[in-house]
DNA sequence: AGCACGCCGACT
DNA sequence: GTCGGCGTGCTC
């Protein structure tokens, strides 16, 4: 009997998007799991698939799988249950949703190679065309030659004719894999020794000029450091290097350091205070139970959570089961990771974005082949191939970058209960700041709470002043600092004691506007207010990255009385640098981050006491640990609070609870400031006071009224077009059909559609984007149907130049 | 999305 | 009479 592979293909769209099947070759080995090589569409195009399923039967019409990649599979069985689960609940392709279980590092590169078959002399039954190809393939030298002729042949004309020959047999082809295991690395650039020789020799148009003196003045650069500080895209580099006046090259991305210390601490020397070990109990009785359940720890900011995910670790694998531990963002991984190191050695690997492709490959073997049992990871890593998982913890799980905003849009804890489930497994949620949602089920039971309230330092939280700045404004300092908060930095400075604050604003001024009809300049693509970058002197967008000079005159009504105005950590550092002019300021942004590496050295550099003062945006906020940190200054997230999002007030919360947590970690106690023009918010002064429940009691109760997660689950429909009467007339024609179909459905809960808006940010990236909000229940009902309007709606002629997806309680914001 | 087929206009 | 525009429909 022949056997026939359900294959999911590459480059499917969703609303095409199923298993397709083909024939398997009687030489072919294949099995459920390994990649192959496919023909898709009518050009027979050779495509990347995954095999799910393989059964017998036979059917003529079907075409063979050309090649297949893995001898062995590299998707077990239940993480292809878990691919399916995927494409059900996040409305993904099932390509995409395999792919997300394969580490990037294991990309293979299909090279064909073509030979002529000598002695073919059987031309009547080829058509002219194709008889003319093999005539031009004839007139070659070898092989070798016929696969570089057949290579651009087919790139220009598709396959057809090629086809032709090799069904007729007057040619064969044969498929050869490689790896591409290409190191990450960075592009940089540096001026040419002929260039340096004599520049007159080469002619430079005037930005590749402004290049050149650049690169004279800083020696080598990254290629996208010298187009920030440049203001224009890295076409103009290439154009520079093609020119032979410089030239590229890969430099392998530093990487942060992974297991410096050879220190070792025996896990076995963690001493818990009894709150934690009540926790840490009642998690391994459940683990030993192997019966699958959700626990939430919510313990406040210093109650020593690690130790209970340290020792639950171990106890895990002393019971022969793996641990997983998820963490927000790569940040914090060397932290974690060098504890970890020290406590448990090799048995423990890695997984975030911060390593190289070799690396993470490197990595998933190791875990694959059972060589280490503790996986440590960001969100991605939930699809660690581990097979005897005992717990998956997810620590500061309230954090948004557990949710996945591209294809497959997943929120990690759905990922990790399924395993759960799979694996009889524990999941342990943990964080000071809990996500409305997950403390929403804790006291409904269907999570099991667990508390820690006190410090485990002893040390109490740092005292928490709320400065009003609507009263420095009536005494007349209209700057961004308020004298209070002057006056401790200073004191700081005297002591000798670290000072961190908080400005979640990037550039220099914030905008720049016309002083007549007070219009802002906006991005050509975006619309969004553009910011000035005093670093480069250029305007940039902060969304598409575009860099363009400040206008002279006002582009809606020509004045030339232009000004710029706001305040972003660019100008926070000059300012800080005026008001104390013998502090040393390390300033912590996406500008000042190129490379991942850039991160860790920064913060090392504070924690070792290299600088004064720490200023950054909300990557400053996230669990890190700097002992000597006394004071906590947040300038302003006011804004923050009023972003059109319904977890905006969440988010503000957790951002201040953090920071201000930052302070008083080592033997000093500390002190946070809080600036706002709203002091009475009860935002600010539940975060001022790290009242988790008195703000989650707020926070419910607004949800509750309004309907809003987690009363109801949210799907959004996000809609992208070239145009902006296009993008609305697709998003209009789905609200129609969405009807239509809700009518006909009758659906068991009540669903509401809201919309189409505009997003709050339009525009971006060139493209106009519409988004329409179902509140609904993530039933399966619901899926079928958010599924039917993929489909069906991606093929409406109002859909011809908009393209559009459904996140399943994504981010309503851009 | 990406490609081939097919039906109309501008050209030699 | 032919080349190529892009509207239409399909992808095992």
């Amino acid at each position: 009997m022949s056997l026939i592979a359900e294959t999911a293909v590459s480059g499917t769209a969703y609303s095409f998007d199923k298993l397709f099947s083909y024939r398997v070759p009687e030489s072919m080995q294949l099995k459920e799991g390994c990649r192959v090589l496919v023909p898709f569409g009518k050009g027979n195009m050779r495509r990347i698939g995954v095999v799910m399923r393989i059964r017998e039967g036979s059917d003529a019409r079907l075409k063979p799988v050309t090649a297949q990649i893995d001898e062995e599979p590299v998707v077990s069985g239940e993480l292809m249950r878990l691919a399916e689960y995927l494409r059900e609940h996040t409305f993904c392709t099932y390509f995409d949703a395999v792919k997300i279980m394969l580490p990037p590092g294991m990309g293979v590169k299909a090279k064909e190679s073509f030979r002529l078959v000598s002695g073919f002399a059987d031309v009547s039954q080829l058509s002219p065309a194709a008889d003319e190809l093999l005539e031009t393939l004839r007139c070659a030298a070898d092989n070798k030659e016929v696969t570089e002729l057949l290579g651009s042949f087919i790139a220009e004309n598709g396959r057809r004719l090629t086809d032709e020959l090799l069904d007729a047999g007057a040619l064969e082809s044969n498929n050869a894999f490689r790896q591409n295991v290409g190191d990450a690395s960075v592009r940089m650039v540096r001026l040419s020794d002929d260039y340096l020789a004599d520049p007159s020799r080469f002619e430079l148009t005037p930005k590749q000029k402004q290049a050149a003196a650049f690169l004279e003045e800083y020696g080598a650069a990254s290629v996208r450091e010298v187009a920030y500080m440049c203001g224009f895209t890295e076409a103009v580099i290439k154009r520079l290097a093609a020119s032979g006046a410089a030239e590229e090259y890969e430099m392998e991305l530093l990487r942060g350091v992974e297991d410096g210390s050879d220190e070792h601490t025996d896990p076995q020397a963690v001493v818990l205070s009894d709150e934690q070990q009540a926790a840490h109990d009642a998690v391994l009785g459940q683990i030993k139970e192997k019966k699958p359940a959700v626990f939430l720890l919510h313990g406040v900011t210093g109650s020593g959570k690690t130790s209970v995910f340290e020792k639950l670790i171990y106890d895990t694998i002393q019971l022969g089961q793996q641990a997983l531990l998820l963490i927000p963002e790569i940040g914090l991984t060397p932290q974690v990771l060098r504890r970890f190191r020290s406590l448990f050695g090799e048995r423990v690997a890695v997984i975030h974005s911060g390593l190289s492709l070799g690396q993470r490959l490197d990595e998933y073997k190791r875990i694959k082949r059972g060589e280490a049992d503790i996986v440590i990871g960001t969100r991605s890593a939930v699809f660690a191939p581990l097979a005897n998982i005992g717990i998956i913890i997810i620590d500061e799980e309230g954090e948004r970058s557990y949710k996945s905003d591209s294809s497959p849009r997943y929120l990690t804890h759905d990922i990790a209960k399924r395993r759960c489930v799979e694996h009889s497994c524990v999941l342990l949620l943990a964080s000071a700041t809990p996500s409305i949602e997950s403390y929403y089920l804790a006291e409904r039971g269907v999570y099991r709470l667990l508390e820690l309230k006190s410090r485990y330092s002893s040390n109490p939280l740092p005292e928490v002043s709320i400065v009003d700045m609507n009263e420095e404004r009536t005494v007349g300092n209209s700057s961004e600092f308020s004298r209070r908060l002057v006056d401790e930095v200073n004191a700081n400075l005297k002591r000798g004691e670290q000072s961190i604050l908080l400005l979640n604003r990037r550039g220099y001024h914030t905008i720049t506007s016309c002083v007549d009809c007070f219009q802002p300049i906006y991005c050509p693509n975006c619309s969004v207010p553009l910011t000035y970058h005093k670093k480069n002197g250029k305007l940039m967008c902060h969304y598409c990255g575009y860099a363009g000079d400040e206008p002279e005159t006002c582009p809606v009504c020509g004045s030339s009385r232009m000004k710029r105005m706001g305040f972003g950590t660019q100008k926070l550092e000059e300012e800080l640098g005026e008001l104390f002019p013998t502090a040393r300021i390390l300033r912590m942004d996406a500008d000042t981050t190129f490379s991942r590496y850039s991160y860790e050295k920064g913060f090392n550099a504070f924690r070792d006491g290299e600088y004064d003062i720490m200023i950054g945006t909300q990557m400053i906020g996230k669990g890190l640990d700097f002992p000597n940190v006394t004071l906590v200054g947040v300038l302003s997230v006011d804004k923050a609070l009023y972003n059109g999002d319904f977890r905006s007030y969440e988010r503000t919360f957790s951002l201040i609870a953090q920071v201000v947590g930052r302070g008083g970690r080592g033997e000093r106690s500390g002190r946070a400031i809080l600036q706002t023009f709203m002091p009475d918010h009860y935002v600010m002064n539940l975060a001022a006071e790290q009242d988790y429940k008195g703000f989650y009691s707020e926070e419910i109760a607004i949800r509750r009224a309004m309907i809003f997660p987690p009363i109801c689950d949210m799907c959004i429909f996000c809609f992208a077009g070239l145009t902006e009467p296009d993008t609305k007339r697709g998003a209009d024609a789905i609200i129609a059909l969405m009807n239509v179909r809700l009518r006909e459905l009758q659906p068991k809960t009540p669903v509401r559609v809201l919309g189409p808006v505009k997003a709050s940010y339009g525009r971006l990236g060139g493209k106009y984007r519409y988004r329409i909000i179902m509140k609904c229940k993530n039933s399966a009902e619901m899926r079928g149907f958010i599924s039917g309007i993929l489909t069906e709606g991606a093929k409406l002629p109002e859909m011809r130049n908009v393209t559009f997806y459904a996140d399943m309680n994504g981010d309503v914001g851009v």
